[in-house]
RNA sequence: GGCGGCAUAGCCAAGUGGUAAGGCAGCGGUCUGCAAAACCGUUACACACCGGUUCGAAUCCGGUUGCCGCCUCCA
């Protein structure tokens, strides 16, 4: 199936074509490690874990590079302000982002390279640069001249000369022009530094991704991903960099994700409304998090809002009550879906869902191929009779089959089912500050009201635990409850 | 000021030059001791407004309004 993506290069959708015929090689900025992971990082580290995951599922064979900035001035200052190093400091956010995406379900890049540890390559190509006169030196700093890099401003689509007449940058003496960027800075004392051939520094911020990504995926490759944000100055830059170093296309594809908006506002530090992973999974089944960040397609802008996640969580729930539908009927009964029976619905189902993500990663369209499926397969169930044939057990393991791809590619319905509720039930308990255990002895109550027909002291017992919030469902094999 | 994006039902959100996916919520029904869940049915004076192109546009073009992002560190 032909892969369409959207280029910010072009501002078109573009078909996508490997450099090399089956292998993708996509770089994609990570985080600078120097606070905790809010909503706008996960959104980004999910939408290209479920680019790579289609990539692969396509038979792409991948090799995904996704950085950490482990040094910059925030980082600097951050680490003076909790009176630790730079390097504790990095180490410890770092430690926390694999907490996060962990729980998120997001699966480590292939190579994920830190600014720090990658120094020489770093200095290399600024010498390079540098012999190139791409790059010059003033005081103790060296600085890329964007005058000579001829196409700069195409990937933002701005001119050099419409960005100088409405500058806001502050003129800075060092530089030519307000818009050169610093790829070495020379170190004050007591400031983290490595030797150099311009003395003792750091590197600039942009410079690390060029150096990095060259190392692991070479001066050109296929996919250059981040957020919209970093579309200008750090990608143009990289690709001044890039381009200006080795003389030949840097990128061919470049992918930006949309921002996460917080109740229609955007989220910063100083209207105090950025909501971080590791606060939200405490409220949220992650799976939960991660269904509502892929809910829009992933260039459109995202709100979140209590209602969204109240609308998704209820969506995800769904799914996975099919699921248990499916698997109590079916119980384990081990039936090869080899032998698959022909429903021309299912059969068409994985064509659908590649239609959707072949569109320019349309998660949106492909999660509503997920719901028809569901319902499907939930009309196809309330059809059966008590007497299990094993076409129908058949045609429900390929549906789950199915529905089970599908999460694989998102990221979700990775719980049985059982878990899941489970999971969501502590966490809801959590929120409420209920035990487990009062809900529990009032069923186990409510179960005895109704073996004696009692139907009074049952519904008064039922609305006790509504009042608690904990909404319950009879079904045959007895009694399932769930904090609203 | 420059560049770009968006405006679809109560809410969220896809999409197409030929007359509107999906989710949530609502209503009616089946089911249930009653509920819940699930399913069925139902819910858009037609897609911000005004022009234009076209046999035909919400989908293309121009303009207007509103919202947003980037241009400074930012996913």
């Amino acid at each position: 199936m032909t892969l369409y993506i959207y280029n910010t290069l072009t501002k078109k959708k573009e078909v996508f074509k490997p450099i090399a015929p089956g292998k993708v090689g996509i770089y994609v900025c990570g985080v600078t490690v120097y606070d905790s992971c809010h909503i706008g990082h996960a959104r980004s580290v999910v939408v290209f874990d479920v680019i790579t995951r289609y990539l692969r599922n396509l038979g792409y064979r991948v090799t995904y590079v996704r950085n950490f900035t482990d040094i910059d001035d925030k980082i600097i200052d951050r680490a003076r302000e909790c009176g630790l190093s730079t390097r504790e400091l990095s180490r410890k956010y770092i430690q926390e982002f694999y907490e996060d995406m962990d729980a998120l379900g997001v699966k480590r890049a292939d190579y994920e390279p830190k600014a720090t540890e990658h120094i020489s390559e770093i200095i290399s190509l600024i010498r390079r640069l540098e012999e190139k006169g791409l790059a010059y030196k003033s005081g103790s700093d060296v600085y890329f001249s964007v005058e000579m890099f001829p196409e700069y401003g195409k990937l933002s689509g701005r001119k050099l000369e419409d960005m100088l007449a409405g500058v806001r940058i502050e003129v800075d003496r060092n530089k030519r022009n307000p818009f050169d960027f610093v790829l070495w800075k020379g170190s004050k004392p007591g400031e983290p530094s490595w030797e150099s051939p311009w003395g003792r520094g750091r590197p600039g911020w942009h410079i690390e991704c060029s150096a990095m990504s060259c190392k692991y995926l070479g001066p050109q490759f296929d996919i250059h991903g981040g957020g919209e944000d970093l579309t200008f100055p750090h990608h143009e830059n990289e690709i001044a960099q890039s381009e200006g170093a080795f003389e030949k296309r840097f990128v061919n594809y470049w992918i930006h994700n949309g921002f996460v908006t917080i109740n229609q506002e955007k989220m910063s530090k100083s209207l105090g409304n950025s909501l971080t992973v590791k606060e939200l999974l405490k409220r949220y089944h992650p799976e939960a998090l991660r269904l509502f960040l892929l809910s829009n397609h992933y260039r459109s802008p995202i709100d979140f809002s209590e209602q969204n996640m109240a609308d998704t969580e209820s969506a995800l729930d769904k799914v996975y009550k099919l699921l248990d539908r499916i698997e109590s009927y079916i119980g384990n009964t081990g039936v090869d879906p080899k032998e698959l029976p022909p429903d021309h619905y299912l059969a068409g189902v994985r064509k659908r869902f590649q239609e959707a993500m072949s569109d320019d990663f349309n998660t949106a369209k492909g999660i509503a191929v997920l719901f028809d499926t569901v319902r499907y397969l939930n009309r196809f169930m309330d059809g059966l009779t008590s007497t299990k044939s094993d076409q129908d057990v058949q045609t429900l393991v390929w549906g789950r089959t199915e529905i089970l791809n599908i999460g694989d590619i998102l990221g979700i319905m990775r719980e049985e089912p059982a878990t899941f509720f489970e999971k969501k039930r502590l966490i809801g308990l959590e929120k409420a500050g209920i035990e487990k255990a009062t809900v529990e002895r009032l069923i186990a109550e409510r179960a005895q009201a109704r073996k004696r027909k009692d139907w009074a002291r049952a519904d008064q017992i039922r609305d006790q635990l509504r009042a608690l919030n904990i909404l319950i469902e009879d079904r045959p094999e007895g009694t399932v409850w769930k904090v609203g």
